[in-house]
DNA sequence: CAAGCGTGGCG
DNA sequence: TCGCCAAGCTT
């Protein structure tokens, strides 16, 4: 382990050389930092680059984000997905305007308190926005580290998730934390991506167990396939427009509902067609823009219809 | 702690 | 076309 120090620094100055040139990457205000991490869980920098842009022009502070009403917030969040995000934050902004007279809190209780912002998302904030050394585990971090250290089991298992955050918590000390945290995950963004990794090219190389013991893509191991599952409801949909209206028959509040792009002999390339209605007893959207989308789409203009919806759902084998 | 949550890109 | 995965969190 005395190998570490020298390879945080190798690191980190590969990072500087070859960082991408990233929106959030040109501010010190924790409230975008703060944006930028809520939209980047699960989701790739490129997908998230436009709507980082916009949201931020929508809602430039925490006090205009949390004076803005729900469905204003999911508007701007529209496309992006996974739309608890969008409520957690903005319930969020409004409790730091109240608790905390509208300024990020620093300490990591005080972020974990707030909605949406979990161990992972907490580091990322204190290191990145504060400049204090916090280990951020997130899935780059666990398979660039796993690969390092040539740690065995699969991605999600708590063992090693242990053995890896106890790796990163080491490499926290030293100069510039923010900017290790994004060399970590820039790292695994980039260079030792899962499959095919560019070992020729990576600072860490000749510290990588992995890579001595060849196919260092086999690490982390392999995550349990899923199985999709659809169901069946009945649903009213009005369109007017670009506006759709869907009010399910029966009020699973929880759900997020889409209209079944599936059946419609969509490809994959056209999913990005399905409206996106939010969730509740009735779901409002809008249609995306796209020329694709409105074809896909078959509830004519100005009429209502009753029809079937389909809710994808994944299931462990 | 497994399940659920959206969307897009890749081989 | 299909399966896997990507800057996780909540329940």
């Amino acid at each position: 382990m005395t190998r570490l120090p020298p390879l945080r620094r190798r690191v980190l100055s590969w990072y500087r050389k070859h960082k991408r040139d990233l929106p959030w990457r040109r501010t010190r205000d924790p409230y975008a930092i703060w944006v930028s991490e809520i939209m980047l869980q699960q989701t790739r920098v490129e997908t998230v680059v436009p709507f980082y842009r916009r949201f931020l022009r929508r809602f430039p502070g925490v006090s205009s984000l949390a004076k803005a009403r729900e469905s204003q917030v999911l508007a701007a969040w529209s496309g992006l997905g996974y739309y608890r995000r969008a409520r957690h934050l903005h319930a969020a902004a409004r409790i730091v305007v109240r608790r905390h007279g509208a300024r990020i809190p620093e300490d990591r209780a005080s972020l974990l308190a707030l909605p949406g912002i979990g161990e992972y998302t907490a580091a990322a904030i204190q290191s990145i926005a504060f400049g204090r050394a916090a280990a951020a585990v997130d899935g780059n971090v666990i398979r660039v580290l796993a690969r390092i250290g040539g740690y065995t089991g699969r991605r999600d298992s708590a063992t090693l998730r242990r053995a890896v955050t106890a790796t990163a918590e080491s490499l926290t000390r030293g100069p510039d934390p923010g900017d290790w945290t994004q060399a970590l995950m820039e790292l695994g963004a980039t260079t030792c991506v899962p499959r095919d990794p560019l070992c020729d090219r990576c600072p860490a190389a000749r510290d990588c167990v992995a890579k001595r013991r060849g196919r260092p893509d086999r690490f982390p191991e392999a995550q349990r396939a899923v199985l999709p599952r659809e169901e069946h409801r009945v649903v009213l949909v009005a369109r007017s427009g670009r506006r759709v209206l869907l009010i399910p028959d029966d009020a699973d509040a929880r759900a997020t509902w889409t209209l079944p792009y599936a059946r419609l002999g969509a490809s994959s390339s056209s999913r990005a067609a399905r409206p996106v209605l939010g969730s509740g007893r009735a779901a409002l959207g809008d249609l995306p823009r796209s020329r694709t989308a409105a074809r896909a789409f078959p509830y004519p203009q100005g009429t209502t219809h009753v029809r079937s919806i389909v809710r994808g759902s994944r299931r462990m084998l």
